[in-house]
DNA sequence: GCCGTTTTCGGCCCGACTGTTTTCAGTCG
């Protein structure tokens, strides 16, 4: 899988194309490619192997060549000589907000700044304030930037995102000048990680609800501040933008502020092509406005379906909508149960009755018990014996509880050479099976992907879990082959998790819909640890629709017959 | 650098805010 490293390979030629000057349209080229490619379902390996690079949008015959160099050598010509030119540092600059490639070039060509260190030590100096269409401001602006940039808030994981999000619009619903008001971007898109927060807001009256936004007691600087659009970093580095439009234009607006900006440019284009202008005011014919109130009627007028949020990321659902042809996305309401949760007998939190209330609250009709095996100490695992008292538990409360069935199982941790933690006299005594990597992350990608694959072997083995082992902002993922994992899936029937929470959402939105190419069930779970937990199912089950996941890819949609039948 | 149901050349999404200007370029989303 070579997909990312080209994305990475592109995007670094575009930011160097982009402080050399060149032409804007040469450099989004770059960047358009690198986007398809790493949004890509499939290996893009596959398409050189079949000679069927050009039929990606956005590559060309120039890409092409470029591409198949990158596979072959495992580096690109092009960029070592571009390099010469540009310092690699000089890159970093382009990270700070408010610096484009225009600052950038002048920094490098008249002060020979090459890196955030120089341009830090000469801002300080004064030295900015010299050039040509700089002042103190100028200075001001790029020592705060590089505070920002230092802090490092990068990113964060949706329900953080959400926490923040709803902090503002809980205050913001209170002013009477507020008719309406939603969060948008990428928060609205349900993606995994968010970097900023977007709100929307409807109202006659914009300046006094920015002049009450922008002076909440959490803001700790403002980035921007105007009648339609302001920006603040809060106290913790957040940045929130608020957007304030007319009733007439809110679908339009709504459309716009949640993005993406790929998926915009898509829809822009096509208004173009059928003698319209799409902007956030609306669409318009010649300079009339023909559709803006409501997201749906511009997608209609516009001849496609409507497409929901979590999808609108140009990876082909706009193709989709004008043929009627999106799919028919999961909801939480279709799931029908949990198949993975932890009890105090291991290292959760509750008690397995109180797992099974929760389950039973949410209207489940089975949960299985999860808890880690033998090995595990450290997440008090459970040896045979335990196994044998925890099962007397679970048959007292399923005597107790006719209405939902409780299955009993095991996240089993698959060992450094790929081989399970208990032996398969005890696994096939268990309703549910789920197999895991706890240890041992730094292996080579191949001796990752063999333990996985061994264990996928396994008859007994339902499903894998957390297949990357990412903890957003703790862990990054482990590198596993994807491709053979998916085969290995496919051909034991054994399903994936998505893992629902929050810093995990593993499987991602891009590798569920490559499963899903491949023929592979997905689950969605929590890997609950206290009973509260089962309900973050929300935010895998935005994942799968991310994903393009259908009720019918996912096994835990299914009624506990149609389960038990097909294990 | 890509792309074509007006096109193989001449286009390529659209608008807001800031800081520097004396009407606009740069940056951002």
């Amino acid at each position: 899988m070579k997909n990312q490293e080209i994305a990475k390979i592109f995007r670094e030629i575009a930011s160097i194309l982009e402080i050399k000057g060149e032409n804007h349209f040469r450099i989004r080229a770059y960047e358009k490619a690198a986007q398809n490619i790493e949004s890509m379902p499939e290996d893009i390996e596959d398409f050189v192997r079949g000679d069927r690079l050009k039929a990606i949008p956005g590559i060309g015959k120039d890409l092409e060549e470029k591409i198949k160099e990158i596979v072959s050598k495992g580096s690109l010509g092009y960029l070592k000589e571009l390099k010469k030119d540009i310092p690699r540092g000089l890159l970093d600059i382009l990270n700070i907000p408010g610096v484009g490639p225009k600052t950038a070039k002048a920094l490098y060509e008249q002060l020979d700044i090459r890196d955030l260190v120089m341009l830090e030590r000469m801002a300080h100096a004064g030295r900015i304030r010299n050039l040509p269409g700089m002042k103190e401001k100028t200075e001001e602006n790029i020592l705060r930037g590089i505070e920002i940039l230092k802090r490092g808030h990068d990113r964060m994981d949706i329900k953080t995102a959400m926490d923040v999000a709803g902090f503002f619009i809980e205050r913001l619903k209170k002013l009477k000048e507020v008719k309406k008001i939603d969060p948008a971007g990428s928060l609205r898109r349900n993606k995994d990680t968010v970097k900023d927060i977007d709100i929307l807001i409807s109202s006659d009256k914009p300046e006094k609800v920015m002049d009450v936004f922008t002076a909440f007691p959490d803001v700790k600087d403002i980035i921007a501040k105007g009648p339609t659009k302001s920006s603040i970093l809060t106290n913790d580095g957040i940045q929130v933008d608020l957007r304030i439009i007319d009733a007439d234009s809110y679908g339009a607006g709504l459309m716009y502020f949640t993005g993406s900006k790929e998926h915009n440019i898509k829809l822009r284009q096509l208004a173009i092509k059928n003698d319209l202008k799409l902007s956030e005011y609306g669409i318009f014919k010649k300079d009339k406005r023909v559709a803006g109130k409501t997201e749906k009627e511009i997608y209609k007028k516009l001849g496609m379906a409507y497409i929901v949020p979590e999808l609108r990321e140009d990876r082909g659902e706009v193709e989709a909508a004008l043929k009627g042809d999106l799919p028919d996305l999961v909801e939480l309401s279709d799931i029908k149960g949990d198949l993975h949760a932890h009890s105090k007998w291991s290292d959760g939190g509750s008690s397995i009755e109180e797992l099974v209330n929760e389950a039973r609250n949410l209207g489940y009709e089975y949960i299985a018990i999860t808890d880690h095996s033998q090995g595990l100490k450290i997440a008090g695992g459970l040896t045979r014996e335990r196994l044998k008292e925890k099962m007397k538990e679970i048959e007292m409360l399923r005597k107790k509880y006719k209405d939902i069935n409780i299955l009993y199982g095991s996240e089993v941790d698959i060992d450094a050479e790929g081989r399970l933690d208990y032996s398969d006299d005890i696994l096939k005594e268990m309703d549910i099976v789920i197999a895991a990597i706890h240890s041992g992350f730094k292996q080579s990608k191949d001796k990752l992907t063999r333990r996985i694959a061994k264990a996928c072997e396994n008859k007994y083995v339902n499903i894998i879990a957390h297949l990357t082992g990412r903890l957003w902002g703790a862990r990054d993922p482990y590198e596993v082959d994807m491709e053979e994992i998916f085969k290995a899936c496919r051909d034991n029937n054994t399903a994936l998790e998505i893992n629902s929470f929050p810093q995990r959402l593993d499987l991602n939105d891009i590798n569920c819909r490559m499963a899903k190419d491949f023929g592979v069930k997905i689950a969605i779970n929590t890997d609950a640890h206290i009973s509260q937990q089962l309900r973050t199912m929300k935010f895998g089950i935005s994942v799968a629709r991310r994903g393009w996941l259908e009720k019918k890819d996912v096994i835990n949609t299914l009624s506990f017959n149609a389960l038990s039948n097909k294990q």
